[in-house]
Order: C-alpha cells, then structure tokens, then sequence
DNA sequence: GTGGTCTAGACCACT
DNA sequence: GTGGTCTAGACCACC
C-alpha cells in the first residue's frame, strides 16, 4: 500500500482520496480491513490525528466504516467510493476549467494547453 | 470593468489574476490609471483591504505602479503581465493534470474527460 | 437466553447490564451455573475477549463468581444485582434528564416528549 | 455567551447541539457573526481544536459557514438548526427509552420513574 | 485578527 | 493494539 503525497496540498483529503481510489480500483475490497490509524500514518510521513481526521471524513461519507478496538473496514457498498471518486474529478476538472476561462482562454485552448503540457 | 469573483476561492490572488489578464488582453492599455480601492471593492463586493493588498502584489511584481494622491496605473511595460499569466496558466495546468493522476487516469483520460466536461 | 446487543454502544457494559437484568427479573436463580464465556461470545455474536471482559467485571462487582475448571456462577447474594441495575437506571436516568435540559427543555417538556415517543 | 460543558461526555458535540440550540431559541440569528474559534476556546475553557471541529461539523450541516480570515456566520437558512435540535432531541430519547426497556422496564415504568428524579 | 491545517503527544474505552 | 477524543502549540493564507 503505497502513498503519494503531495506537501504542497493539504494531506488529509488527498488520503480520503486516495482510499477512495484504491476502493474504485479494487485494491481494496467490500468488506476488508484497512491499514490501522498508525500504521497509515508510519507509513505515509504523516501525523495520525491526520489519518484519523480523513477516516473520519470516509465514514460520515459512507464509504468505510469503524468498529473501535478492532479497526476501520471497507463499506459493502462499495459503489459510493466509486461515486465519490467520479464527483471529485468532475469537481477538479470543472475548477480548472473555469479558472481557464477565467483566465480568457476558450475552449480550444484550453486542450491545447493540456495536451502541450500533459506528458 | 467586470469582476467574476468565485467566493469559494481566495479573494485577493483572483483580483491579481484578473486584473493581470485585463492588461494582457487590452482590456487596460499601457499607462493607464486604474479605478480606485475604493471604487474595485464596492465594484466586486469585496472588503477594501482586500482590494489593496492585491494592489500591493501587483506592484512588487511591476504589474502597476502606485503615485500617491493620484491613484495606481498600468506599468508601461506590459509584458510582465502577460509573463505573470502564462505563469498562473501554466502552474494551475500542471497542478491539475498531477492531481488527475494521483486520481489514476492517464494522459488520454485526461484529455476525454476535459472534452467532454469543456463546454 | 437472549441477547439483544446494540452494535451502535459499548458491548462490554450492555452484557454486563444484561446478566445484572437476568438475575435481578429471575431468568438466572441464585448460584445457577452461567453459560460459557465462549456460549454467551457465540450467541451473541461477540468476541470471547469482550465476554470474558463483562465476567470479570461482574466477578469485581461480587455480582457472580468464576470456579476454576468448571465455570461461573451467579452469587448467592442476588441483592447486589438488584442494587446494581438500580444504579444503572438512575444513572441512566439523570443523564438523559441532563441533556434534555441542556438543550432547553422544562421538565414538563421532557415528560411530555417521552409519552409521545415511547410508544 | 454562556457554555455549560458536561466533562464527562465527550465535548465537541456539546459545543455543535449548544450552538443549534443558541440559534433555535432566537439568541443567534439568520446572518449573525459567532464569536471566534479562538473566543469560544478561552470562554468554554476548552481547546481551540476542540471548537474548530465542532464549527466543521455544523458547516457541513450548513448551519453555519465559514468565510477565511473574517469568520463564522449563522447560514440565512435558520431552519436546518431547528432540524437539528429536534433530530438531536428524538434520538437521544429513543436511545433513553430503548436502554431502559432493555433493562426490563415498561412504558409506565419509564415514565413513572422519570416523574420521580425529574425534579 | 480569523479560519484552516498540521504535528506531537497524551489518555480512554473497547476488542 | 485499535479507534476516539482532547490538549498544546505551531504555521499559513486571508481579511
């Protein structure tokens, strides 16, 4: 279970994130126990009141769920991971696109200047 | 003069932002004085405080430049407004195709999701 | 022997409270024989560490006593458990009460809410 | 401005039910400023944490909102708190009841023993 | 000054 | 060992 953490963005939703993904991508499954708290803080660099903060955030969303003394496990439902995943890149992307637009370019350049920078 | 200010975003960096592109697209021509504090923030809705800390920014970055008793105007060199929008471009671009990926899509994804959101 | 467990409190104290019911309405006599830790963990669908936890309280209580080798039963004293669910519900009780007026109620509002609902 | 803290339960969502309750009862209204994080800290002899975490939960209740360095407003929407404390109310007295039918009482036992440690 | 985020470290109850 | 809660104190960006 690897994390990639950009320092430069606050970390804790970058964990719900990244959870989230590794639910859509079925790297975790319906059911199954997460990492603990301190285990995901050892290992991403990070304090774990931050991992406990974004656990947190999972469970008011549904998406896993806690049972104190034993551990946070992956929500059955696994489809509003899936959902959630979805609604943050729509959000991403629709931000970028407005600040572009914002920024005065219109559609057409907008994907040349991704396509120029994206590799 | 317009101000498209998204609330859900940082105040000061967007009327920097736009006030950069208002001189980069002619919208504000080259020795220019600009409108008032006071008269930007009642424009924009915004707290004169606000108002003239983006000022200030713009005029560390020989954006515009401030003569007391008579008001802020447009540097005559314009160009640095157009470098300091490539650089807002450029930097807001390269965050968010990172942030796609940390999402796990890749360059093509990318580009078909932003065709399909774009207009 | 029933156990409705609400997953949503602490198990330990519920299982604790429930043998303290059992005894104190009848259902468990005076130096009857408990079932095994491993009986009541099964029924209930809890874990033995739990169950074995909630006997050991109940043993520190005087409530029943554990004899090596051949299990645990209910004290002879039946008194204490009747003291001890009385607690419960006075305890219980002015909490509740508490709360209530924290959030602004009179008494006579809160005896009225509970008719309402407890039906 | 005055915080009744219970340091026997768990703080943070005594702070979010009491501010619902300020804002229910007409002591906070529509639009109104809410005093500082940091205010609300050193009045309730609690840590600033514990009030900024409590400020986030009634924010994604959209009781109230946020505005970066300005502070916490009352949302225009007063309704949702009302919501909130009846919700509260109903939950914690569902939970009152079905603890004490656990322990073997009745309605009119339920409600004759309130009736006696009310006062 | 204000909210937002994070680190550090502690204690508790439960499994 | 696990999650849950809290204190303490720091830094940042914004108004």
């Amino acid at each position: 279970m690897s994390w990639k953490l950009d320092k430069n963005r606050p970390v804790c939703p970058q964990i719900v994130e990244q959870i989230c993904v590794k639910i859509a991508n079925g790297e975790l499954k319906a059911g199954e126990k997460l990492m603990s708290v301190r285990e995901v803080a050892l290992a991403a660099g990070v304090n774990p009141n931050t991992v406990q903060k974004a656990f947190e955030t999972l469970e008011q969303n549904g998406i896993i769920y806690a049972q104190r003394g034993s551990g946070n496990f992956v929500s059955d439902d696994v489809l509003i991971a899936n959902q959630k995943v979805a609604e943050i890149t729509e959000q991403k992307t629709r931000n970028y696109i407005n600040e572009m637009k914002d920024l005065g370019f219109n559609e057409e350049e907008i994907k040349k200047y991704i396509e120029v920078l994206i590799k």
